[in-house]
DNA sequence: GTCTATATTTGGATAGAC
DNA sequence: GTCTATCCAAATATAGAC
């Protein structure tokens, strides 16, 4: 076996997301060379040119569809009730979605400032629409009277702030699995703005 | 004037500290150059080298610096009172101290994965002192019966990606001062970690 | 679709003159 | 302490054979 040449592109197109995905998270996207990439697929740099027009391409693509997932998956979650329910469920989802991608997280976050400016300003406007998704809740629950926060704009970056840094610290196969965090996560965040 | 030559240590020394820190906030270690700093600073890129034996530790004297200035002011903070009474102390000196420096937070938070392993562990060392301080707090809390919090340390890790993500998109002169901000974060963080 | 080979640019770091 | 000049390695991206 082992051929040397040949098409592949069934294969190598997951291959090399995936592969630059875990390299990006790893080292940053300015520290990985295609080059790099390349060897870890298995074909030589040229080839990877099949896939991407160029790098930034190649990043801008990968955050995109994270943050398209995420959407999309919220969307698809439908939260109903009042708002503490709803405020649960949206803590629920976040981790639940999240803490299994951590490499996705990671590089949404971090590789942002390595956008060319119009890629940054898609991925602001899809990254804000996810924040006014919890953003309607707390409003909602402010509305209510069931709610208490002297601003529904600041608390909402500081919940999501907390819940996405937990993708940065937690690991699998730590002292807590994913329901135990959950539960906690959710007791932090509905005191912290309840009435 | 004008010189395009001669000693400038006590002046260039520090504009190559903030130039770099300055840089690399914005696009980061690996996509910063030993020549755009140089240029930013106004010298050449030979004469960084009288500064800095190379590039890796220029990023590490930074995020050192920082770190140790986090802590020296936080030892002189000296927080005392009950435990509620600490937390908000906590809380306050942080907004205080870190809404100011908001590249030095960035590059200390962002830059860790491209650190050699040794001057990782050192700040990783340095970081958790800092957790500890907020830790110390939330179990003395409960030990008092005025906290309730399920996980003193994920109520740890919570509240510091509460806090540090403010200096994310904190931007001064917006919408609301450092006071109000001040104000709003320890309402969430009290009532957060009370029972 | 992949390979080999390469054009071209840019990077970190050093040597020696001033 | 800074400059000029340079070494050497590594980068992105492309061209053409298979």
């Amino acid at each position: 076996m082992a051929r040397k040449q040949g098409s592949h592109s069934d294969i190598t197109g997951p291959r090399v997301q995936d592969t630059a995905l875990r390299l990006i998270a790893r080292h940053g996207y300015a520290a990985v060379s295609m080059r790099q990439i390349a060897a870890e697929v298995g074909v030589q740099a040229g080839a990877l040119y099949n896939y991407t027009p160029d790098k930034q391409t190649l990043l801008f693509d990968l955050m995109r569809a994270h943050m398209q997932e995420v959407l999309d998956a919220l969307a698809a979650a439908d939260l109903r009730g009042d708002p503490p329910a709803r405020l649960d469920g949206f803590t629920r989802f976040h981790i639940r979605f999240h803490l299994p991608r951590p490499d996705q997280v990671f590089v949404s976050y971090m590789e942002l400032r390595n956008l060319a400016p119009e890629n940054f300003a898609i991925l602001e406007s899809m990254r804000r629409d996810y924040e006014t998704a919890l953003e309607d809740i707390l409003r909602d629950g402010v509305a209510a009277g069931v709610f208490a926060v002297p601003d529904t704009r600041i608390a909402t970056m500081a919940i999501i702030a907390m819940l996405t840094g937990l993708s940065h610290w937690y690991r699998e196969g730590g002292r807590l699995g994913m329901d135990a965090i959950e539960e906690i996560y959710c007791n932090l965040v509905q005191k912290s703005v309840r009435r």
